[in-house]
DNA sequence: GTCTGTGCAAACGCTTTGCAGACGG
DNA sequence: CCGTCTGCAAAGCGTTTGCACAGAC
């Protein structure tokens, strides 16, 4: 746990009540996407109220210190992951907003061929497929 | 240019200025992506004025046509183009804006396969890339 | 004690909506 | 003429910001 300090000094943030409190949160649920009110909610839960300016303000620098990932699904909101390293795309139920993730070293070669073939020096990117998870299939009508 | 017309009737919506005038713009411009903004702006240049509502309305009912196609950059503005059939994916460039299309069946197929194997039914899916176009790469400083 | 971090509320940018009047078929 | 479409302004939503106070070091 002492490690989340080094983690923020290492950053130059100083080790602060809802810093330590939202990092927990991430590393709790390591595979899980978290909206800026999935962390308000949650903490409120476990009786922390921390203001959303702050969450928001945590959630950014967290995201530019790379201890999150940020993503822009099609929901309109921002969600984050804790960065576990090793590049990773997302396949997202339209149903029950469950997350899959899964990487493809050949879909990454291609990409990284395309750019090139099209001039580009590529800093970012992101694949995502929506659709219907399993569990969701076995509800719908047909 | 009746086709406009006809393409409008097919979609149970009455032909009427703005409609026209917003359908005409992307075709006007077929490989360009615009967003509400830059379709009241492009309007306004050539004196027409139309109301931010009505053309966000209108984009909304365009996209449910089938029109258009709406994707969500990492700008946070929906940005639409016109739907020419063909899926395509798109690059996008960090410094100018500037939008590259390209299309690989390879990456369609790893992605299909993907789904496949996490159980899922895919409705739609979205790869982009962020870059540096060749044009931007030249304005850098090493 | 200094400088950063926090909470609040107000502002923000993009988008949607309610309503009264305009217009297409 | 009826039902849809439009413009306006107000509201909505997620997010950001200004400011005064609190807290880390």
């Amino acid at each position: 746990m002492d490690n989340n300090v080094a983690q923020l000094k290492d950053n130059g943030l100083k080790v602060t009540g809802p810093r330590l409190k939202i990092l927990e949160l991430f590393e709790a649920r390591p595979e899980q996407h978290l909206s800026a009110e999935d962390v308000y909610r949650l903490l409120l839960d476990e009786n922390v109220e921390i203001g959303v300016a702050t969450i928001y303000r945590v959630l950014t620098q967290f995201e530019q210190a790379n201890i999150l990932l940020r993503h822009h699904f099609e929901t309109g909101k921002a969600v984050y992951e804790l960065n576990r390293g090793g590049h990773h795309d997302h396949i997202v139920c339209i149903k029950c907003g469950r997350v899959t993730e899964f990487c493809s070293e050949q879909i990454e070669d291609l990409q990284k061929s395309i750019a090139k073939e099209n001039g580009y020096r590529i800093v970012d990117h992101a694949l995502y497929m929506y659709g219907v998870c399993t569990e969701c299939q076995q509800f719908e009508q047909h």
